[in-house]
DNA sequence: GTAGCGCGTGGGAACGCTCCCACTCTCTTC
DNA sequence: GAAGAGAGTGGGAGCGTTCCCACGCGCTAC
């Protein structure tokens, strides 16, 4: 029951079980080259009968490497599982993190007190690399990762200047994909609700309404701008907002699709009809867009596949440290649906 | 630019410039018993010019902790980042942990291809402990990291045979109030929207509702019992199968706050008047329960609360790894609002 | 003046692994 | 039959810590 009998197996007595010596042994356990049939399998028995593991501390010690990679994501726990996004980041990178064969740890730096913690613990070589879900600007956490010599990739996030690796969906393109939609259904004044203006795909799905508008040889109208916060209830506020301002409004591009189902729902209580007399555009094609009343128009994007492709990136830069870091901009397209 | 000019600066290089020896170096840095006030300042100036920072790889090694607690979450990335339940229980563990100077990975044994993969990592003495939060019964998880000897609180399931520590809510007791609650407001046909039933949650809020129909001096009638599976839709589904099957049903005891949603949406569209014809109750007092129409009255408990709990028993746990395994069972209580 | 105490100190040993070198043996090649 | 190549092997060295023991020093107590 407690500790005495069975102090861990060391690779020391896993060799002298086998009658081999520690190298042989140690050969066996990492790939397996350079050994005879018969000795690998006098180790393999003595591995399985002493239920050896290796200590990994000692592994580490000598070969500066952890084979573990750390998924750091800076926002509220209310916000984090309150995405569904950060699922399929997670997922993407769950999977391709075990086809590589290392081990994903998810780390949150949530709460400013524990942001030391998080930065020291990072710094003493516990992971190989870090990949980095920041979605506000104000952020110092990518300075702080890189002072300490970690190879690191940003997701959802594009470096002003490209100072880190980074992944992103083409927010911009996207938005003013959804845009032209809206004109080309007829639409003559096409409000935004927009994300929160200091995340990055708040402000570029902002940037990109206007280049849309701008395609159409419009300009923005302010009374047709409402500033949301990703979330339903904000996306109804702001609807409220918009239809108290222009009345006459007949198109909007909601910069996620929670707020886009909020939007719709106030819509609805307000007597209009989607898409009779008003058109909805959403972003993300999360599931939520399937069960909105009419099914939502939506710009696709995939997190699944943001996740892989920030995996791929750090990968490479763990192969190579000293290239400079590249950025890859992932692709959308819009997904045409009942509400527009 | 690149590795050469700065490998990482040893104790015994900090040692060295503070003109001590190995041994006086290292005392500073763990809590500095027994040093002199002239040794400590020639220290600490040194760890600060060479940026010095601890290899944990050697602590673990000689020490064989390493400070860093797992918290395994045994669900579908999508339930996980759905549930609000898991972030209040992920910030209550988070905060205790870092006032224990412990350090949080969070690893989630989603597919069943790379579970072994997050086995053998927690086998290989990367964390002093485990926390585990499981809510499916057939899970196997539990008993191989028991195998594996490490310490290991579970959260929100009560283990049959006590084979290990764990934290749950009194689920029961908690359902029983809420049917009792339906009783005393004159409700006579009182119907449950039950969670999934190979989880711990979801069976024993059904046993607390047929308890407390027991406590009526009622027995359950199988027509005002329908299964749903925690998600909004599916509360809709059951609530309608119920209206279906049970027109006259006049009180409704849903599993959880989100399919009590669903009930609400599907009571109004069917023209019931909530509470005037139906009362319904919830549980989980989740946020989403203010927001209803009417607001919703629900059974209350606190998931921060039992994150915080879940790291005060592995701590002691820790502390004492041959005392027999506690279980917590934290307390519930009802919050009346507008829909009973 | 001597014995004793305890604080502050330095450095050897050990933690468990991988890396690498040196050694043996077998088989080929001229 | 001698020389060389190469496969398979054993074990020393070293990774960067902490732990612990032994040592020196300045006191106090007799």
């Amino acid at each position: 029951m407690s500790r005495p009998p069975s102090p861990r197996p060391t690779l020391e007595e896993v060799a002298r079980r086998a009658g081999v010596g520690r190298g042989t042994a140690s050969r066996v356990i990492n790939g397996g080259e350079r050994v005879s049939a018969r000795a690998r399998q006098a180790v393999e028995e003595a591995i399985a009968e002493l239920g050896y593991v290796p200590n990994s501390a000692a592994r580490t010690l000598v070969t500066r490497r952890t084979d573990t990679i750390a998924l750091v994501i800076a926002e509220s726990e209310e916000r984090i599982f309150g995405e569904p996004f950060f699922a399929g980041v997670v997922r993407g990178i769950g999977t391709a993190l075990s086809e590589a064969n290392l081990q994903l740890v998810l780390m949150l730096a949530s709460s400013g007190q524990r942001s030391e913690h998080l930065d020291s613990w990072l710094g003493r070589q516990h992971v190989d690399g870090v990949l980095l879900l920041s979605l506000h600007d104000d952020d110092t956490l990518p300075d702080r990762i890189r002072a300490r010599g970690l190879p690191m990739v940003v997701g959802g996030q594009r470096s002003g200047e490209e100072r880190f690796g980074f992944v992103d969906v083409d927010n911009r393109l996207g938005a003013r994909l959804a845009v032209g939609h809206l004109v080309n259904r007829g639409r003559r004044r096409v409000a935004t609700v927009t994300g929160p203006l200091d995340m990055v795909a708040g402000r570029s799905r902002y940037e990109g309404y206007l280049s849309g508008l701008e395609d159409a040889g419009r300009t923005a109208d302010p009374g047709l701008v409402a500033t949301g916060d990703f979330s339903q209830a904000g996306g109804e506020a702001a609807m409220r907002e918009i239809l108290l301002r222009r009345p006459d409004v007949d198109g909007v591009f909601c910069a996620n699709d929670l707020m886009a189902a909020g939007a719709l729902r106030v819509l609805r209580e307000a007597g209009r009809d989607v898409p009779g007399e008003v058109s909805v555009v959403g972003f993300d094609d999360a599931p939520l867009a399937l069960s909105t009343e009419p099914p939502l128009t939506t710009v696709h994007q995939s997190p699944e596949r943001m996740g892989r492709e920030m995996v791929d990136l750090l990968l490479a830069t763990l192969g190579s440290p000293d290239e400079p870091q590249e950025g890859r901009v992932l692709p959308t397209h819009l997904v045409v649906r009942g509400s527009s």
